[in-house]
DNA sequence: TTGTTTTGTAGTCAGGGTACTACAAAAACT
DNA sequence: AGTTTTTGTAGTACCCTGACTACAAAACAA
């Protein structure tokens, strides 16, 4: 059994590996601060999970979640996030994880999510799942931010963390007026015309 | 020794506690997932130190802070924070919180943080340091906002409030350098760098 | 399976924004 | 009263951004 913790904060990585240890006493388990060492071990060693941060510095971690599965489709990927905003569940389940942890969640609960993982299974709360399914009927009582694809999403957050055009476009390593395109599409998908509205939205909806 | 550590993340109250004991191991570590609980238990026994996360849900950490420090002016706060903001230090400092420690400060800091509080001395990192000195030039017991002249705050509304330079240059028929040398100025005094965060200060500060 | 829409990406060019500089009037120190 | 700092205001020249356009790949619909 081998799980590897990809988390920036230590004492999150410390906790999570102590919680393991309990239930999962043969577990190994490695722990790692950012994406670019995640991908550098995961190329030297297969494991049997994968524990992500979804708001790791650098690289978002959506982006390396997708990446993740791309190289690696049958590592289940466990996404342990910091908002409790079931906003990003389905998001990130379409994107291939296996399952989603809110960082409150009790000790008991993260144990079951492993257990069902390293199972082969999915694991979701009950109320993510209650999401999914509301989010199946498509179309009609979506939130406007919900139209955006991946990439406007993730620029939308940029955008509304401060960060300028040229910033996101440097980050992202995509050219400037991709990210300006991006922009665009975002203002008019969720009609709004000012990055302080963008910045409001963010923050009414939580998605900060 | 009685610590008392409020967060509303499981695995980092666990994490921290295990740091900790491994350090202290004749502490008393009690952990609180509100600000509720905590005050709740305050009110019952006395705690040697606190470490209080800085994004807790409901009243938010700031708040209370201050409650605590005026409650029991004699016990040692470490405020544990998720965002590397040094925004928040200095202020939090000026609250009275006895040091600042960011999520993701390795344990050997954590430790030290802690020996220094228990101690009765202050810890803070370099880097905030640095801030705190260049902060001293007195005026800062004051809120970011109220360094701001009226031209500036009134500029800082309106582009909070989604207006572009341009905009606000002709309702105020000013010129638009006019206008940007104001935005400067206010980026300057509160230390933001983007429309965003302008936005970010106003809401959060309850300026809109 | 073919046609259509969405997504990811980027170029051009014009217009908007910023940094730096400047300066007088007002305010605040000494 | 004399000196220093802050405030209100703006120009120049360059940098950034936005509108429009484009196009291939992917997703979707028929």
């Amino acid at each position: 059994m081998k799980i590897v913790i990809a988390d920036d904060h230590l004492v999150v990585r410390f906790g999570l590996t102590e919680i393991l240890k309990g239930s999962f006493p043969s577990a190994e388990i490695e722990e790692v601060e950012d994406v670019e060492e995640l991908l550098k071990r995961m190329l030297k060693k297969r494991y049997d999970l994968v524990i992500l941060d979804l708001s790791l510095p650098g690289r978002s971690g959506l982006e390396a979640l997708q990446q993740i599965k791309i190289s690696y489709p049958d590592t289940p990927v466990l996404i342990f996030s910091g908002q409790p905003e079931e906003q990003y569940a389905i998001r990130v389940l379409k994107a291939g994880a296996s399952g989603y942890l809110a960082k409150s969640a009790p000790s008991e609960e993260v144990v079951k999510a492993v257990n069902s993982l390293l199972l082969g299974k999915k694991y979701i709360t009950p109320a993510t799942a209650d999401q999914l399914v509301l989010s199946l009927d498509k179309d009609r009582d979506k939130l406007p931010h919900e139209l955006l694809s991946t990439r406007e999403f993730e620029v939308m957050k940029l955008i509304a963390g401060g960060k300028s055009i040229s910033e996101i476009a440097e980050q992202m390593m995509l050219s400037v007026t991709t990210i300006s395109t991006y922009k665009s599409r975002i203002c008019e998908k969720m009609n709004l015309n000012s990055n302080a509205q963008i910045v409001v939205y963010c923050i009414e909806n939580k998605l900060l």
